[in-house]
DNA sequence: AAAAGCCCCTGGACGC
DNA sequence: TGCGTCCAGGGGCTTT
């Protein structure tokens, strides 16, 4: 699922039960993700009341009573439902409805509420983790302190694209997926954004700055293009791609607003653009473009 | 320090 | 229906 605009969605959709609420029990399924669960992982949490839930980059944050913050990363398909407690069964956040009937396969995660909710985490591919982390460490931890700056701050400037880019070797792509750099993109949004900024993904990252490392139009525009794409995902409440989709599911709408992601071979949507969107691979990864509008 | 691979893991789509 | 192959919103870790 998730780039920045769906672990926000889930956030907010998990912020209702967690906020102000209490872990009454906590109950783990297996004894890793893409990590061990922290050492005594329930013991910790039982009798923890969660503060706030706050997203950083990727990563949900649960600060709690107890000055530890519980830091869970989705990986690639982690995914959590929630019932409160007068609901007859439980919802997905962000994606699609509960299956149907039989047990939820790769349910790792169950953390039960005082007053009766309940939340799960699934993760197929187990890429997610779990870690609770002292808050006194929590800026210095290792997950951490190399994020780069929040695409949806003031700290987000062309300014700032153009200093990190100034000298660099690699191309926009690999640039914008850097979570050093931009914290929260993933291989959808960059994709977008740079459609949106008429950049093409293979284009060298220093094109974003002059040789005196200010700021060019191309990092004008995408800054813009970043914030734009994002801004427009969270308010569809994030995308919902193929397997993850079921039929009954209210699902994230954006990606019915994909302009180039997952579209190769399809006409540019630019009106009077005759391009064909075209994928390649770079580092390992698909990339899509309109190789007229995308320079 | 930056860049490029490899790897983790499961499941869905597609071709034969 | 049953293989085998490729591909997938992640990023950490190791090597160059």
């Amino acid at each position: 699922m998730p780039e920045l605009p769906e672990v926000e969605t889930v956030r907010i959709g998990l912020a209702s039960l967690l906020e102000g609420g209490t872990f009454r029990r906590v109950t783990t399924r297996r004894a890793d993700l893409r990590f061990p669960f922290p050492e005594r992982f329930a013991e910790r949490l039982a009798g923890a009341r969660v503060l706030r839930l706050e997203r950083r980059a990727k990563y949900l944050i649960a600060h709690l009573s107890t000055d530890e913050a519980l830091v869970m990363h989705l990986g690639m398909t982690g995914r959590f439902h929630i019932q409160a407690p007068g609901e007859a069964k439980p919802h997905l956040i962000g994606d699609y409805e509960y299956s149907t009937g039989a047990a939820p396969k790769h349910e790792h995660a169950v953390f039960e509420m005082q007053g009766g909710g309940r939340i799960t985490y699934a993760d197929p591919r187990r890429f997610g983790y779990m870690l609770l982390v002292p808050e006194a460490e929590l800026a210095a931890h290792a997950m951490m302190r190399a994020l780069g700056v929040e695409p949806l701050s003031a700290e987000l400037t062309p300014a700032y694209l153009a200093s990190r880019a100034a000298g660099r070797r690699s191309d926009l792509k690999a640039f914008l997926m850097d979570q050093r750099i931009v914290a929260g993109l993933g291989n959808i949004y960059v994709c977008e954004a740079l459609f949106r900024a008429g950049l093409k993904p293979g284009r060298p990252a220093s094109v974003l700055a002059t040789p005196t490392g200010k700021p060019t139009a191309h990092a004008t525009r995408l800054v813009a293009a970043i914030k734009a794409v994002l801004e427009a995902a969270i308010a569809a409440g994030g995308s919902t791609l193929r397997d993850y989709r079921q039929a009954d599911g209210q699902a994230g709408a954006f990606q019915e607003t994909f302009c180039v992601y997952g579209r190769e071979g399809e006409p540019c949507v630019r009106p009077g653009c005759r391009g064909i969107v075209r994928r390649n691979t770079q580092a390992g990864r698909s990339s899509f473009f309109c190789p007229v509008c995308q320079r």
